[in-house]
DNA sequence: ATGCTTCCCTGACTATAGTCAGAGAATGCG
DNA sequence: CGCATTCTCTGACTATAGTCAGGGAAGCAT
């Protein structure tokens, strides 16, 4: 653990030092570095201030000035949206893309300056790591947090999540008015949600409720396209079965379609053992269980 | 090459989002960053302020102003070094060595952060990966130039050089006056030194002469132990040819001492084949040559 | 001794990156 | 409708990170 961590650090030193840098010098030539950055975040298409604000984790004042600048540099306009006027979109004018255009050329230049001293094996061996230590960096900057009631996050994975099942089940998908009672109505007394983020987007969620004096299920369990095969679904699950504890849940039961490959896998590795049918859910075909112990780790999935 | 491109990119906003943002998180919330990352740089023993000056690339003033805060803090003091007036040596008193010890903890507690959320494989990948990025990120910050004529670095390089002769050479080693009529009496009209830095630090060089029209020999190539592996010798062996191809030498020669394997290994994959004895080197035992051609890809080793 | 250079310092100034309180408009909720 | 909340904006302020010119002390070369 502890020559893991000096690497760590090692490695945060290295790469601060090198990319911050060059980031000043080809970035930062022309205009603050946090407006060329806001440049970039805001992209080709319109950007709802309150996102941007999300993803730079900037103070809103802050962030309200830097857009003055823009827009006074005529790079960029905002508006209301349609449909919430309190939101404001921010959107690029042509030269703001002819300037993001020009960002993005200093940024390759930079990038192909780190390659260029390198031999051709050495650069596709930096590439190969650079990818895996980025997917797993995005892995471990995800966070688990319980949803506030009425969590508009929690809401939107829903909708993506019913919408995903409607296009994975061979028979289509229509919420149920067992599905119905969700979310609201779980929380706080009879459930509890979790959603998954990462940099301010939701990318997951979950929900546990309790069904019965001692027993709870598992519901809802959806992780982002874009996140799978990194382990969230795994944390989130440990996530909600600390939560069932703290509920003094002791047996978990959980359904699922055949479907749903990945979650089948994942509920057989984390212990859950087939049952028979315990509801009427229309789109289950399997049923599990697993009686909760004393976690010897808590915080690890 | 653009998906190379485009993966260094996406690695750069990657990792200089999450340290970035917990280096301040954590080091900075106790006073500046640049003050932190002074104490780090002047670590536990006495370092010149010229130094420090040189490796976190600060200006003289700021430089001057931040020491004078950490002194009125009481975590550092100056004092002028016994041989040089001029030059101030800055040193952590007892309470600064104290702060240091809190930051390595704070910067441990960050390193500890990324690992934590993840599982104990996805961790072991994690490190192996950013293991492999420093090291290659590290060669690709090693540059290579011209020394300037008594360079105080090529004349370092040159010391360890024969230091480690001595000590590889079964039969030790004294410089003969053949090895004496180096670095000031090349340049510029008979020969080229180049020297490779990191950081500000010389971490290699090598020479190349003419020794008779059309005709070249390589001399005095290392490279610092620390940096072995990384490719360097390669390149600077073919700086050192282009060098001689503007200087219009058309063969190169060289000779070496069959201990040295790593320079044996590195001038048969360049290119170059044995020949006779061309000179009188007592501490050789191989000789090599090779016909420069006309480069195909200048700028890559 | 004299002049040149190096090293570090101070004073004066600027740019960047925020923080915080509060106001005003739009929306949601009962 | 009335009230609370959300979202954004502005004004006022502070902290951080520099830049630049110039000066004094020490060393170096002759």
């Amino acid at each position: 653990m502890r020559a893991e961590v000096l690497q760590v650090r090692a490695f945060s030193r290295a790469v601060t030092r090198r990319f911050g840098a060059l980031d000043e010098q080809y970035l930062g030539r022309r205009r603050p570095l946090a407006e060329a950055r806001l440049l970039f975040e805001v992209g080709m298409h319109a950007t709802a201030v309150r996102n941007l604000r999300a993803r730079l984790g900037l103070d809103s004042g802050f962030l309200s000035r830097l857009l003055r600048s823009l827009e006074r540099q005529g790079l960029l306009v905002t508006e209301s949206a349609r449909d919430d006027g309190r939101i404001r979109v921010a959107r690029l004018t042509r030269a703001g893309r002819r300037e993001l255009h020009h960002l993005n050329a200093l940024s390759d230049a930079l990038a192909r300056s780190v390659l260029a001293p390198l031999s051709p094996e050495q650069a596709r061996r930096l590439v190969a790591a650079m990818a895996e230590v980025e997917r797993l960096l995005c892995a471990s900057s995800i966070t688990i947090t319980p949803a506030q009631p009425g969590d508009q996050d929690a809401a939107d994975c829903r909708r993506q999540y019913f919408q995903e099942l409607g296009s994975r089940f061979p028979e289509g998908f229509r919420p149920t008015a067992a599905h119905a009672l969700t979310l609201r109505r779980l929380e706080p007394r009879a459930g509890r949600v979790f959603v998954a983020r990462l940099a301010g987007d939701a990318v997951g969620f979950g929900a546990v409720r309790r069904i019965a004096p001692g027993m709870g299920e598992i519901k809802h369990m959806w992780i982002a396209p874009r996140v799978r095969g990194l382990g969230v679904g795994r944390r989130l699950l440990a996530e909600l079965e600390r939560a069932a504890r703290r509920m003094r849940v002791r047996v978990l039961r959980l359904d699922t379609h055949a479907s749903l490959t990945e979650a089948l896998g994942l509920y057989r590795s984390a212990g859950y053992r087939k049952i028979p049918r315990y509801n009427d859910n229309p789109y289950a075909q399997h049923w599990f269980e697993k009686v909760l112990v004393a976690s010897a780790r808590p915080g690890r999935g």
